[in-house]
DNA sequence: AATTGCATTAACAATTTGATAATACCTTTA
DNA sequence: TAAAGGTATTATCAAATTGTTAATGCAATT
């Protein structure tokens, strides 16, 4: 299931959007400002932002602006709502690094035309994809990237931390992580698993990854 | 989605053009004069640059000069904007590598026209060809040139680069690469793919195509 | 027929990765 | 607090994977 932020002042726009988005299955948070905007990004991790450009405080071009800068938003889509006036906003925007942008006021079904298509381009890449913040898997790059730091993972090891992260919170018994990785087929001891996590643990230096003690291991955080 | 760069030390202008062009789905940079320009066009890597001919410093002309020397812009398309008066300049522009250009005052239907029909005029050709900046593949001519050299790959070496750098960053898995140039009637030995990734290597002078092991290979940079 | 160039394979070296065992450590519980 | 059960750490060895070079066979060219 996706999710959606939308930040804009007028409370009216955010109704509309969210009762639509969620009728097509999307999960949505709001926010009625840039600064929340940021902070709720950053929390929840959306696949696609919507931001009204005329924002009190900072404005939704600034709110993209920072939000790029940061790795965990490089690759978030974003949508841009412009008031007819302000066309110039536009140009600013995709140069910014927006996706698409709508002029107000809103058709509800352009809205949605629109999202659905952005999330049909990058489905694939998404679904390849684990981005939780300070931690972003590529499945098909291979590669691994902590706390803005890129780090570089043997197979074993890359297998384990995405399967951990695939699930965040998630407790996986010491039985299910072999068989998701090793297999059936394969039989290996009980502290090949602990090594393997602790070579994870020494290159993403401590962290996030949790012993549950006599169940398995969790990614958490 | 073919990307363009717009030259012009009028902001009206760029703003015209970059709205109509983007309300086609083109991705838009913009410069306000000709030395950005040729910056903007190095890190962006356009497929279209449309120059003014009258900027302050440096002019259209010589803009389009510059980048015509550089490899990587060898086939990039380039539209210059004149002024009605000095109608010399469309000589001097198609002389020196234009592939069009447009009076001023500027119809943006008809430079839509032109934008689109340039592209499709040329969409086989670009799909053929591999522009990475330091890296240019044509599959037309079999040809490659990598750091301002021209490189002579065996056919199998050029189908392999050819595939890795299809994809930057995507890690190829072996298996994927032997179905793709192979195909799956063939068997070929293990170390056949590490023979002529070596070969490509030393050819180019051991760089940028990475091994991710237990997996396969990647180009990178 | 000889030459040349390419694709493939074989053989071996080098490297990286994975698994295990031995030991140290921690936590819980009796 | 001592014992027990589970986990962390480390070193070590085995195995898998890849790199490298040279040799072979084939096909196109001259």
């Amino acid at each position: 299931m996706k999710k959606v932020l939308i930040a804009d002042d007028e409370q009216d726009i955010l109704d509309i959007l969210k009762f639509n988005l969620e009728a097509e299955g999307y999960m949505v948070e709001t926010a009625n400002n840039g600064v929340v905007a940021i902070e709720k990004a950053k929390s929840f991790l959306p696949d696609l932002i919507i931001l009204d450009v005329m924002m009190p405080g900072k404005t939704g071009i600034e709110v993209c602006g920072v939000l790029r800068m940061l790795p965990a938003f490089k690759s978030t889509l974003i949508i841009f709502l412009t008031a007819m006036s302000d066309d110039t906003a536009e140009v600013k925007g995709l140069e910014i690094g927006a996706d698409d942008y709508l002029k107000k006021p809103i058709r509800p079904k352009v809205l949605m035309s629109k999202v659905n298509s952005l999330f049909r381009r990058v489905s694939k890449e998404i679904d390849h994809n684990i981005n939780l913040g300070e931690l972003i898997i590529n499945r098909e790059n291979f590669s691994v990237r902590y706390k803005n730091e890129d780090i570089s993972l043997a197979r074993k090891e890359f297998e384990l931390l995405s399967l951990l992260a695939s699930k965040p919170s998630k407790v996986f018994l010491r039985n299910e992580i072999l068989n998701q990785i090793w297999g059936t087929e394969v039989i290996v001891g009980d502290r090949t698993i602990d090594v393997h996590i602790r070579k994870i643990r020494q290159k993403l230096n401590l962290d996030c990854i949790k012993t549950v003690k006599g169940v398995g291991y969790k990614f958490e955080l």
